[in-house]
This record gives C-alpha cells, structure tokens and sequence, in this order.
DNA sequence: CCCCCGTTTTTTATACATAAGAAACATATG
DNA sequence: CATATGTTTCTTATGTATAAAAAACGGGGG
C-alpha cells in the first residue's frame, strides 16, 4: 500500500552517484552508498537489484562493478519520486491558490480526497500539519474551514515576521568579529550580487536564495519558534508566487537590493541603520505580497 | 469503531439541563437542545431516546414530559466523555512528564500505540498536531524525535513570549478610554483580587485566569499567530504544572500580585511602566519554570 | 574485533472499513 | 408556511491490513 518513492528516488541518485564513476569501476560499500543516498541499507540493495537486473551493475563475487553507463531515459520520472504526502500538498495548494476555494469555504476531507485521488487518512494528516500555517481552521467533529489566503492574513504574518527578523539582526550584528557568520554574510553578498548581474536570466533563482538569506540571519541565535515560523513563511512565498508571476523579476531585483543594503547595515554593526533597512526590506515585501493578493 | 463520547458527554450535560427543569416539564424543541447542547439533532435524539428508555423523559403525543429526576449516578464517568484522541493527549503529556523520557528519546509509534491502547493511526495524528509545540521533531520515513522539557525549551518559549506580551500590552494601553476592554480588564482585577482573598483554599484556580488574563490582552490585536502560540504556553503550564505542584499556592500568589501590577500600569497608559511590569512578570514566571525544570 | 553482506524483524506510509455523528431531505402538524 | 420530528445520506473518528522502508541480527572474512 505504500508507495516506493524512496526506492526510486534512490534510483535516479544512484544513476548520479554512477554517472561521477568509470566504466568497470568497483562501487562503493551498501554501507557508504546507505549513507551517500540518505536512505536505508535495506532500500540501497533494492537499487542495486534493480541496476543489476538492466545490466548496470555487475555482480562478481565480494564485488560490484560498473557494467554500462545509465542512460537519463532510465530515470524514473520525478512524479514517482514524489510521497503521496508530497503530492497532496502540492494538490491542496494548487485547489487553494488556483480560486477553487474563497475564504469561508468549508473543507471536505472526503472529498479532497475523492478529488485528489487518495486515501482520507492522507488528506487528514495533511490537514493537520497544514493547520500551522494559519489559513485553516479545525471545526471539533465537523470539517475544517478555509480562513482565506487574504490582506489580513498578510498583515498578521508580517506583523510577525518583523518582530523576528529585528530581533535575528540585531542579535547577529551583536556577534564578535572573529565570528564565523561574518564570512557567511560575504559570500551570501557574492551569492546576491551574483544574480543581480544575470538578473534576466536567473531572477526565479532568487526564491531560494532568500529562504536562504533570512535563516542565515536568524541561525545565529537559534529559537525553534522562529525557525517554525520561517517554514510558513517559505511555504506563502514558494505556492503564492507560483500562481502570481507577475512583475517577478522587476519585484526580485528589488528584493536583491534590499538585502544587499541589509547586509551592509549588520557590517555597520550600527543599530539604527540595521533596523531601517530591515524594516524597510519587510514593508517593500509586505506592500507586494498585499498587492498581489487584492 | 468511532467512540460515542459525544453522546456520552451530550447525556451528562443533557442531565444538567434537566435538573433546572420540574418535574412533568415539557422539554424543549430538539433543535432548541441542539443549540444548547452543542451537538447535532441526531445526537440529540440519541440522548432522548436513552432517556426515555430510563424512564427520565416521557413521550407523549407530540411532547415529551420529564418523568423523573435523574440521579448523578446515571452519568457517564468522565473518562468515557474524552474522545480517544483527548485521551492520547492525556497518556502521552504524562509519558513525557513522568520522566519516561529524556531528551533525545526516539518516539515510536507502534510502541505508543500498544502503550495506550489505541490505534497507530490516532497516534500519528496526535504526533502531527503535537509537533507545533515545539517538542518533538520527524524524521523522514522514521519516527520521532522527543527533543526533551528542557532549559533551553524554556528560553526560546520566553524569549518569544515576551516579545508578543509586550505587543500586545503596548497595543492595549493605545486604546481609546472608550473602548470596553477597560470594563473587561475592571472585571479581570476583581477576579485576581477574590482569588487572593482566598487563596489558601483556590490557588489551583489560577491557572485557567492566567490563561484568560494573557488572552484578553492578546486579544485587542489579533493575531492568528499569537493565538497559536498562545496554546502553547497553554499546554506547557496546564501540563507541566500538574506534574510539578512544588510551591503552586507562592508561585500563583506572586503570579496574581504581579497581573495586579501590570493592571495598574496598563490604566496608567504609561509605557515604560507597562514594559517594565510586563517584564518583571514574565521573567519571574520564567525564572519559575526554570527552577522547576533542573 | 570491525566491516561487509544476507536474512529476519520491526516500523512507517498508505489504503480501506465501519460505527458514530452531522447534515440534508421529507413529512407532519399547528 | 413555519417549525418539529422522522428518515436517509454523507462525513468524520477510529480501527485494521499490508507493502515499502528501516533497523536489528548473524555469520564470514580480513
């Protein structure tokens, strides 16, 4: 009844993992691929039947080696790789950003589920790991209730948001200097002024490099409540933008600049300037999530 | 396979309810009980029709007629109102309390399960709603993490704590003389100075003003996020302390002085005297729990 | 002894089943 | 026709089943 997604995905590894060797080479140990491909030794071996059975992998005695090169078409494709836990939430999110669903709408376990193909048990165990991300609300022996993805919504986690990234940079330009995060904050300047060169091209790159950016000033002073609330705040802008693509480079490129200031603030270690550039990074955010929600 | 503890719970209050009423009494309309109830009509005639197979509820033509007093005996015991997930919460706050488990702790499901006899299913989900508090963690395709009630859970609980209490006090001192919240706070003053009166004898009733307290300051601006991490401080207090009774009545006498204080400085309107009451407060119900953690 | 691999046991992810409860529909009665 | 009750249908809460994945066990060679 499970599903072997964490087969296959080990699989596609695996086909990396050979791609980096030579033709006959011997392979690592069940051991050290267990480890390489973050899975367990019981899941390696069913990779390595698996390659064995195309040919990939040659089995002599005490020995594996490397038969043939695999070929990309062998992959399974990413869908497979893919939790049903994985592709209820992508599903949910899609029903939830696509309109299909107004704020108020009452949330039918059942039918999510009939709707997106899966058991109920999912549907609930999505639903109630969804719930901390405020958009919905449990109703005791009844279903749940779409709160909305609206203004409000975005000012409340805001509104939040700023407490916690004030509190992470002043906590963070307090640091001495001999501390290690100084030449983190470098090389996420390199990272950020990078993209800005070939903005045109890699401005979807930024997504990533943002979640990046706002955990590494928070980790300096590591609160698991914070870090908690930094999943929601992953969460709106990996799904929101996904459905509201527009303006997204001109919107990133500002963004860029933003942090880029921020970052010369915390090199300042001046108080005042931190807290100007952040706030003003988080209104210029909040300002555009606002716009395109109305 | 679904436990009828509504029904259980809908009987008892349903007994109450009849209490207040004579004896050859017509009893309300079943939506009307409906409503009073807090379940559905199906429900409701669910407990009608148990009560007039015990001789309580007498139906005649188009009415129904209290025939006899029920008696207290005729209740549900309390444990069988719980619906099994309530109990789980129950079962697993004292498996983590009583010192079964230390930080670190692998949590597994199927264990727990047979530990509380229930089905693997409902402890999942408990697991899954627990997680927000902060105490436990998953790992991919593994169990359960129990990071511990430690000191360190305290401080970042504090840390946040203290930054939306101080929030919420400054936003509840801007509001206008008018506004009824000054009535509410009148009224929470009384009830801190009653419970002193008597406090050798109520101290445990504390807890829940506490919680009503904070919730009221809270509430001026609201905050789905701070709600939510409202149930956390919550649980830790309802729990936490039911296991540590070590000098309740001192600590909730110095807690209710302390409310006391921060009431006067909120009339005050005076903010650095109501961030230094708030402060004060909420260090030393820091330095409390602290203390009762080592 | 320590690592490697084959085998067995345990646990998790997911599907499915069903009684309790909620909601919708239908009928009756004033 | 509005409200109360009787009936039917749908949904949720909870248990059970099972394939996939993880972990534990055990023997053999360096």
């Amino acid at each position: 009844m499970r599903t072997d997604t964490t087969f296959k995905r080990a699989f596609n590894d695996m086909i990396d993992i050979i791609r980096t060797l030579d033709l006959g080479a011997e392979l690592p140990s069940e051991n050290a691929l267990r480890i390489q491909l973050g899975v367990s030794r019981t899941t390696v071996r069913k990779v390595l039947a698996g390659m064995s059975a195309r040919g990939i992998i040659i089995s002599e005695a005490h020995k594996r080696i490397i038969g043939e090169r695999p070929r990309q078409k062998e992959r399974y494709p990413k869908e497979e790789t893919l939790a049903i836990s994985e592709q209820v939430e992508t599903s949910f999110m899609e029903w939830m950003l696509r309109g299909d669903a107004c704020p108020g709408t009452e949330i039918n376990e059942t039918e999510l589920a009939r709707k997106f193909g899966v058991a109920t048990t999912i549907v609930r165990e999505f639903l109630n790991r969804f719930q901390k991300y405020g958009l919905i609300e449990k109703r005791q022996n009844a279903g749940w209730v779409f709160k909305g993805f609206t203004a409000s919504f975005a000012l409340e986690l805001f509104e939040i948001r700023e407490m916690f990234e004030m509190r992470s940079a002043r906590l963070f330009a307090a640091l001495p200097d001999g501390s290690p995060v100084w030449k983190q904050i470098q090389s996420m300047r390199a990272a950020h002024l990078e993209l800005l060169a070939d903005i045109d091209a890699r401005f979807q790159d930024f997504s990533e490099l943002d979640s990046r950016f706002h955990r590494l000033i928070a980790a300096v002073a590591p609160n698991r409540f914070i870090e908690s609330f930094q999943d929601v705040i992953t969460m709106v802008f990996h799904y929101h933008y996904q459905w509201n693509k527009r303006d997204e480079r001109a919107r990133n490129e500002v963004a860029i600049r933003e942090h880029l200031a921020l970052i010369e603030a915390l090199e300042s270690r001046n108080i005042a300037l931190i807290d100007r550039a952040c706030r003003l990074h988080l209104t210029s955010a909040r300002e555009t999530l606002l716009h395109s929600i109305a």
